[in-house]
DNA sequence: GTTTGACCTAAAGCTGACTTCAAGTTGCAC
DNA sequence: GTGCAACTTGAAGTCAGCTTTAGGTCAAAC
């Protein structure tokens, strides 16, 4: 139970001070007293904004992230289900971006004269439309 | 070369009208004509708009997409180093997508009592502070 | 006791990709 | 010739997640 001013909680988390003054007021975390004007804060800070960042990369608004975590200290509500939710959309996007990786790749590949020559490309741009079209209904 | 007018466009390429506008003032696809006041296109639009489609779900902002298109027809530049660039970024980015899928799957599966009794989890934690600190050197 | 530098606040600004708004114009059906 | 739906315009609004700005306050070093 270190207490950490806002500098050092911004150094050890690699958030801006400005940063968590938002978050503070988002109410994803709490400054505990003050000296002067300065936040203070406990060390337990750091695992919820740990737990943040693992919200953030896994795809999680920052309103879902404060819905997860309790008001006060380290624990956290996790549901189940969100998180295989979660999983499968990443799962899924992951595939779509690797699908359109090597689609890119093909089309650097490709020695058709002109991108438009390539039956493979026109294809693509087909799909690219189709895609779009379909995700509206 | 049919011409087609905007609703049609909007139709056949599932972009709202209000988004052909906006393109056109962003100068990746341009009209030809008005009947009345109504843009009328080209139907080669429809293969431009494929392009953006196709370079939107690439990852590529509209600006870097419209650095690729010749200002009219059917034709584009289209980079190969940039190409392989954007390819590694997205096999990357869904190798990451991957990876945080599998992590909340465990989440998801283990049985420790608490989240924080996991020690997988509390270096989980670690890691997505750390990965935000080493991303900014 | 004054300077300094890091913090404080509320409010406004930023980015990207659009959408929405208010007010105006048009072609076409009747 | 009148009604109306569908377009037109420029400007402003939206969303998320922050950052920046302007003006203020404070603890500690000198």
């Amino acid at each position: 139970m270190y207490r950490l001013d806002i500098a050092e909680v911004a150094d050890r988390s690699g958030y801006a001070p400005s940063t968590l003054r938002y978050y503070e007021k988002r109410g994803l975390i709490a400054s505990d007293g003050r000296h002067g004007l300065r936040r203070q804060y406990d060390d337990s800070v750091l695992t919820r904004l740990g737990l943040i960042a693992l919200g953030q990369t896994a795809g999680f608004s920052l309103d879902q992230i404060a819905q997860f975590m309790e008001p006060n200290g380290e624990s956290f509500q996790l549901d189940r289900d969100d998180l295989h939710n979660q999983a499968d959309k990443l799962h899924r996007k992951a595939k779509e971006l690797a699908a359109t990786a090597h689609l890119l790749e093909h089309i650097a590949k490709c020695t058709a004269p002109s991108h438009m020559g390539c039956p493979r490309f026109r294809k693509l741009l087909k799909d690219a439309l189709n895609a779009r079209g379909s995700s509206h209904t």
